[in-house]
DNA sequence: CTAACACCTGAAACCGGTTTCACAACTTTT
DNA sequence: AAAAGTTGTGAAACCGGTTTCAGGTGTTAG
């Protein structure tokens, strides 16, 4: 049954032979590199049309030298920001030439390598790099390689070539939201720990406190995984140090619908007792109960951005990274201290 | 700055000369087709260790046919369960020689017929449809061109290449849960219609309720898009009509989300006054309030599954698809009735 | 009217592997 | 000791495109 016959392809040859020209002809018609005469073209695409004829991308990889692949390397495939990332990347790709090519670098220096030499391998054109934990010695030795974007991941001097969002500055106001509303006594849940995305976001949070003339609380700072079960920890522990305070600033969506669910247990009301924002805005925030206000990341747009930069960093053209930020969607899991 | 070149690669040539042997030897060194002298494949192996040499994955898709790529054709990506099926073909094919490529069909046969055709014209060696509304006829004749592992959708005579689970049965135990709390009056909120996911679940829905003797009532069924929305829009419909109902089978989890924030907007508690069950177990389901029942579909273990099978298919040995079922996860949005 | 030039176009080399084929060097039969 | 059978190996063809190069045509300039 199983009689996978690869129906042997059409070549270029057999194209020329239909058209009556020479094979070189028929790949000018494929690439526009030269112009030739419109009657011949005419009679190549003609010729195309009729048999469907797709060419072999391994003699065009071979003989031109590159692939019209372009490689992402994601951290966890499954992760709500990055795959709104990889899907703008898709998104945008469509529209060129090129097909992206995954590998999982699952927040691991080693994987992470692993995932580069792959892409590497498999002669990708270009790189996308989603966050990633890689020493910024290996993504310079990439770079110098081959053309590559990174997305979420703030390197010095790598300013043309590195799309994330501010933040500190996003980590400030989802802080100053909660002070604006009254509260004082904030607690702030991280996300993991020396992760640059985390380590920001909790600058962000003393900033605002600090700049309120709220002195910082290390009490009120727990440190989470980005994960649900953090967000519940994180409040068994702050309630068991008995330490009062009425909000909390959750490094993510997913660690404030722990949060939340662990107040909910113990009878805390969200928001009237206390108040609840996350980051992210991942789809289900909106229909939680209460719907969660979140700081959010326009990571689609980050992902479409970096695609559409990446393409021209290739062909060599001009291109200029957006600057995104994140703004936060005010929603019922926060209101005025009481 | 963008100075990049892609260091001039050491071809089999190279290796040859540094081994005193021919481009032949060191070909079936690197892929042990033949026997070849213990001395010579040392000094060829010493050769490409010294160089740390890669062979060109374009000559070689070129020369044999075949790239080492699977290709993995998705469906919005994006979507928790497919997502979780991808990362678990991710997972498996990292164990071996292949990697996978990705390509989006968005539930629709134009994008998706689209998509096939990007990866057939990549020439992987073999395909993993997740879900797709391709016709069966496109499958067939894809199947006849290369190894084909259909995942999450039930094709008549493709027993052997086709992993599921069991739709309608998945809907007839989460309905019977409901049932068996005591529950009478169970509304439904479907999945997109004419899916196959949808009408299986809702088949397993209303064979639940018959067998129990309980009439079907439409009016208690509405339609949903598989989104939060759906889930608010279908409980703002069933309480305009004034039906009641204590108990709500949703088709997925986030509809189930949407539709416990709409009761809740109402003032209508769960599980108190109305239990729900929803279908996925997606990461945030056991962290929303109160965490969701759920069907819990084995979607990672269909990933690795699917590609496992697909590595076997495509080398020619034996295989078997595991038969994964789907199970209840109980948590505490549903109760017996009062 | 011829020299100079721009344009197209086909032949052939090339990209870097795999695979067929023939042959040399040993082994094993008879 | 000759015939037949194994093995291991290199030369060369091949995969299907791209690109260089040289030449043929048609134009414009001198």
């Amino acid at each position: 049954m199983n009689n996978h016959n690869p129906k042997k392809r059409v070549t270029i040859a057999d194209i020329a032979l239909k058209a009556n020209v020479s094979k070189s002809t028929v790949s000018r018609v494929i690439n526009g590199t030269t112009k030739v005469n419109k009657e011949k073209e005419d009679a190549v695409l003609a010729a195309m049309k009729e048999v469907s004829f797709q060419p072999n991308v391994f003699a065009q990889g071979l003989a031109s030298g590159n692939s019209k692949t372009i490689g992402v390397v994601t951290q966890n495939i499954g992760s709500p920001i990055y795959d709104s990332i990889s899907q703008g990347v898709l998104k945008e790709l469509v529209k060129s030439t090129y097909s992206p090519i995954f590998a999982d670098g699952q927040w691991e220096p080693d994987v992470g390598h692993a995932a580069v030499e792959t892409l590497l391998g498999r002669k990708v054109d270009g790189l996308i790099v989603l966050g990633s934990v890689l020493p910024r010695e290996e993504l310079d030795r990439v770079n110098s390689i081959l053309p590559t974007v990174v997305v979420g991941r703030e390197i010095d001097g790598w300013e043309k070539q590195c799309l994330f969002i501010d933040n500190e500055q996003a980590g400030y106001d989802a802080t100053r939201h909660l002070i604006d509303l009254g509260h004082r006594q904030i607690a702030h849940i991280t996300g993991i720990k020396d992760h640059q995305d985390s380590v920001r976001r909790m600058a962000g949070y003393k900033r605002a406190l600090t700049e309120s003339g709220i002195a910082i609380d290390e009490e009120l700072i727990c440190e989470g995984q980005f994960d649900g079960n953090s967000g519940v920890m994180a409040i068994q522990n702050l309630l068991n140090k008995s330490k009062s305070f009425s909000a909390i600033f959750a490094a993510n969506d997913i660690t404030a619908f722990g949060a939340r669910l662990a107040l909910h247990r113990r009878g805390i009301r969200v928001p009237d007792d206390i108040s609840i924002i996350g980051f992210d805005d991942q789809a289900e925030s909106a229909f939680v109960t209460p719907p969660l206000t979140t700081v959010r990341q326009p990571a689609r747009e980050m992902g479409q951005a970096a695609a559409e930069a990446l393409v021209k960093l290739i062909s060599g053209s001009e291109y200029e990274l957006p600057s995104l930020v994140a703004k936060i969607v005010i929603r019922e899991s926060t209101k005025v201290r009481n």
